[in-house]
This record gives structure tokens, C-alpha cells and sequence, in this order.
DNA sequence: GTCTATAAGCTGATAGAC
DNA sequence: GTCTATCAGCTTATAGAC
């Protein structure tokens, strides 16, 4: 692993427990095991490592949907397997999700970037446009739908942090419920 | 308004636009007009003054809440009135909304600060339990559906800050949609 | 690419006068 | 209760040797 890598590294591991302004520079590049100057070297300044750590995060997940979404056939299918992804992707990439959040979060992030942030999901735009088109989602602006989905992957994720047990036993419950609030009956 | 108000205040302001860390004790002490010495006279340090925000915002948000839904007699008047107060709330202050959900989010805040938080709230999952006890509602885990609710006002708020002209005609059917994925039928 | 040394400015917080 | 003055330590970032 290079310097890089292991500077984004350091740096996902500190801002999710100390936060952005929390964490200084010179605590990555200790964590990281490098000196300051090579922090400042790889990174121009403070806030172009937090993006990079976002856009590689970003591309990750991106990444795993779409490996997920594109051997579907049907609209339900499609959709299913965004909800799904976006779970399973969340449980098993907690530090990026915590990340993730954060950042979208963040005072820190000026508005241009988190539109930016979108844009990078527009396949999910289309996935739901379709099913709407093919009548299998309610006739309702996409983005109500898109951020319905996005809130109720939220909540499951809350649920499940606070009642680790009940994982397995509701993931499908939840899906269910997630897919009663937008199916065209 | 007294001193301590106009640090509080003054505090919101900032840390919605600058972040907890980003916001320095003495920005907020010129914010509000007061000396830095006044400041840490009122909050021994600069976290007790987040916290007192914080127990000012929720308590604010509370009575706001157990105003709408105590009028209500049917245990579908009260869920409805849960979820329309969450979001009627978080559109008139907006500031205190965003402040919560940094608060929420942030790993400036312990875990225990954040259990703390959910106490306040539960009379919600009273009523969401009697719902579930009357067969309103389906026989699910309370803490799944509370936070399916949750996921929806945060997805349908997401959903009026992208489209801010769609408000008024789209806050019944995203409340409708988070009917059928709760109502037992 | 990596390091050490360095800097100006800001940080949260205190002491003590009024 | 409010102020001014002050502090020690940390902040992001740079310069220049290797």
C-alpha cells in the first residue's frame, strides 16, 4: 500500500470518530505512519484529501450497485436490488457509510459538491423512471420515490443498529414495507 | 434577551454554517456581542454549551409534537400527526432541524448523549405500540416502524430541499406512502 | 517521495479587575 | 455578570535537505 492509500486510510479511520475539524492533519499523518510534509505532498490542502476520501468512497458503492443492479430483469427486481445493495453495501462498509453520512452532513462540503455527489447516481433515476413508465411503480416525481427508498434504507440501517439481533429477521419485512409505500396497486 | 440566550443563538447560527469543531468559542462570543470571558462564564466549557443547544432544540421539538398529537383520538390520527409534526416542525425551523441532524451525526456527541436523546421521544413508541395493539398498524418490531417514519420525514424533507416549490402537493402522498408500508390491511 | 524544521495564527480556557 | 489580558498548545501549511 502507498503513502496514498494509506493517508485516505488513516484519515476514514480518524474522521469517523473525531469528525472533520477534529481530526488534524498532523494526527492522519501519524496514523498513516508518514510525516506531515508527505501529507501535504500527496494533498494540496486539508480539505482536497476529504474529497478524494469521498469520491473514492463514493465510486466504491457506486460500484457494488451496479454490479448488483445490472443482472436484474424486471423493474421490481431492479429497484429491489437498489434497496438491498444500498443495505448490504452500508452493513459491510460501516466506516464508509459513517463517512458517507458525515459528509453529506457536513457544513464542511459546500453545496456544489454534494449536488456533484448525485449526479454519480442518475442510473438510479432511470431504474425508477422505467418502472414508473412500465406501471409498476406509483406515478409520483421519481424523486420522492428516490428519496423515499433513500429514507427508509435510513431507518432499517438505524433499526439495526439499535437492535443488532433483529438483522436477518427483517431485512425482508423491511424491504416489504419499503415496497408496499411505492408499488402501483 | 439575556446574555445567555444571545450566545445560544449565536451558537446555532455558527455551527450550522461552520460546523461544531469549525465554530470557534470566540466567533460565537462575537457573534453574540459578548466578551469570551462572558461566554465561559455561562458554559463552563464549549461542549456544555453544545449540549444546552442541543436540550433547548429537542425540548422545543417535543412540545411542538405532544401539542399536535394529544388532540388526536383515533391511533391513526396520532401516527399521522407524528409524522405531519416532524415535518411541519423541520420546515419552520429549519436551523434547529439542521443543528439536530449534525448533532445526531456527529462523533463530537457520546453515544450515551445520544441514547439520551431517544428518552425523550417515547411517548411516540407508545403510540405506535397501542397502534400495533389495536391492529392499526402491522405486528412488526416498534423500534422498525418508528424508524421507518423517521427514514420517511428525513427522505420526504430531502425530497422539499431539492424541490422546494413540490411541498404542498406532494406532503399527502408522502405521507400516504408511508401509511401503506406501516397500516395493516 | 519522504523527511525535519519551522511559522504565524488561532484554539479553548483562565485570572483577576470592575 | 461582564470585561480585558493572557496563555500554552495546537492548527494548516511551507521550505528545503536528502
Amino acid at each position: 500500500m502507498d503513502s496514498k492509500d494509506k493517508i485516505l486510510n488513516a484519515a476514514l479511520k480518524l474522521f469517523i470518530k473525531e469528525g472533520f475539524h477534529g481530526t488534524s492533519t498532523s494526527k492522519i499523518a501519524k496514523e498513516a505512519g508518514v510525516s506531515n510534509g508527505t501529507l501535504f505532498h500527496h494533498f494540496k490542502t486539508k480539505e482536497s484529501l476529504i474529497s478524494r476520501l469521498y469520491i473514492r468512497i463514493k465510486e466504491d458503492y457506486r460500484d457494488y450497485l451496479l454490479k448488483h443492479v445490472t443482472s436484474c430483469k424486471t423493474s421490481k427486481d431492479k429497484v429491489k436490488q437498489c434497496w438491498f445493495g444500498f443495505v448490504r453495501w452500508a452493513l459491510e462498509n460501516k466506516d464508509s457509510m459513517t463517512f458517507f453520512m458525515m459528509f453529506s452532513n457536513s457544513p464542511y462540503i459546500d453545496k456544489l459538491s454534494k449536488e456533484e455527489a448525485c449526479r454519480n447516481f442518475n442510473f438510479i433515476f432511470e431504474i425508477i423512471q422505467e418502472a414508473i413508465d412500465d406501471e409498476t411503480l406509483i406515478n409520483v416525481h421519481p424523486s420522492l420515490i428516490m428519496n423515499s427508498m433513500y429514507g427508509s434504507v435510513l431507518g432499517f440501517l438505524n433499526f439495526v443498529n439499535e437492535n443488532p439481533g433483529k438483522l436477518d429477521e427483517s431485512i425482508d419485512v423491511a424491504f416489504k414495507m419499503c415496497w408496499r409505500s411505492i408499488v402501483n396497486i
